[in-house]
DNA sequence: AGCCTATGATTGATCGGCTC
DNA sequence: CGAGCCGATCAATCATAGGC
């Protein structure tokens, strides 16, 4: 209800100095990670990160190790044993190959940091 | 409640704060760069040898400061003053021509 | 010593672009 | 035309550092 100095702006929170640009109303949708599709309760809307268990990161890791990339039918197995989806497992994928990248990219470098510490 | 909390021992132990020199830079672009903080492979390579720091950390810096300063700009009003006055390389609109202002590197 | 906030890092998942 | 991948980012959370 109060307004400083806003002529005519929807500016629900009170922006003053610096503006609002559009990267600050960017919004991500929420993952869509449930399958609503069985129970006709809406059941549990699991429209919030999911947390893989040190089992299935165990597992997940060591198939990794063997494959970096999966097969449609290495997938479908993986899914099932561990309970994820198969999109989960896919993207559990994507992340930990990102991750790998990263890691042999910086995993070199910090090889000259500490100058005159104290 | 299983203690899935297995997550210890990760590798966020032992976190230190960056100097006082690198928030310094760091700032100075994100707040000079308002309208669209999102540096470049090459800007954040240069930011992170200002800094003294990784260009991964120099991402997450980035990261965890848009994020926190969208859910709470009041917070960095004061903030964002104190940056604004610094510099002012801002851009919001790639308007018109433009002269012979840019590179804010290499003095 | 005990809290509470600030902050760097991690990570499941989304977004846009590209390849096939 | 759509599925998977990449690269970047988001958003929530973890765990510690710092201030009082």
């Amino acid at each position: 209800d109060k307004d400083p100095a806003c002529p005519s702006e929807p500016c629900p929170p009170s922006a003053s100095a610096t503006q609002t640009f559009d990267w600050m109303k960017v919004k991500r949708n929420p993952p869509k990670t449930a399958k609503v599709s069985e129970y006709g309760l809406l059941g549990q809307p699991n429209t919030i990160r999911t947390n893989f268990t040190t089992k299935q990161l165990t597992e997940l890791e060591k198939e990794f190790h063997f494959n970096k990339y999966l097969t449609r039918a290495r997938r479908v197995e993986i899914a099932a044993t561990l309970e994820l989806n198969e999109t989960q497992v896919k993207i559990w994928f994507q992340n930990r190959r990102m991750k790998q990248k990263k890691r042999e990219k910086e995993g070199f470098a910090p090889a000259a940091a500490s100058r005159s510490a104290k | 409640v299983m203690i899935l909390r297995s997550r210890f021992l990760d590798a966020r132990r032992k976190r230190r704060n960056f100097s006082k020199q690198a928030t310094e830079v760091l700032n100075e672009y994100f707040y000079s760069h308002l309208s669209n903080p999102y540096p470049s492979e090459e800007a954040k390579e240069e930011l992170a040898k200002k800094g003294g720091i990784t260009v991964s950390q120099v991402s997450n810096w980035f990261g965890n400061k848009r994020i926190r300063y969208k859910k709470n700009m009041g917070k960095f009003q004061e903030e964002a003053n104190i940056y604004a006055a610094k510099t002012a390389v801002d851009a919001t609109n790639v308007v018109a021509q433009g002269n012979q202002a840019n590179s804010p590197s290499t003095p």
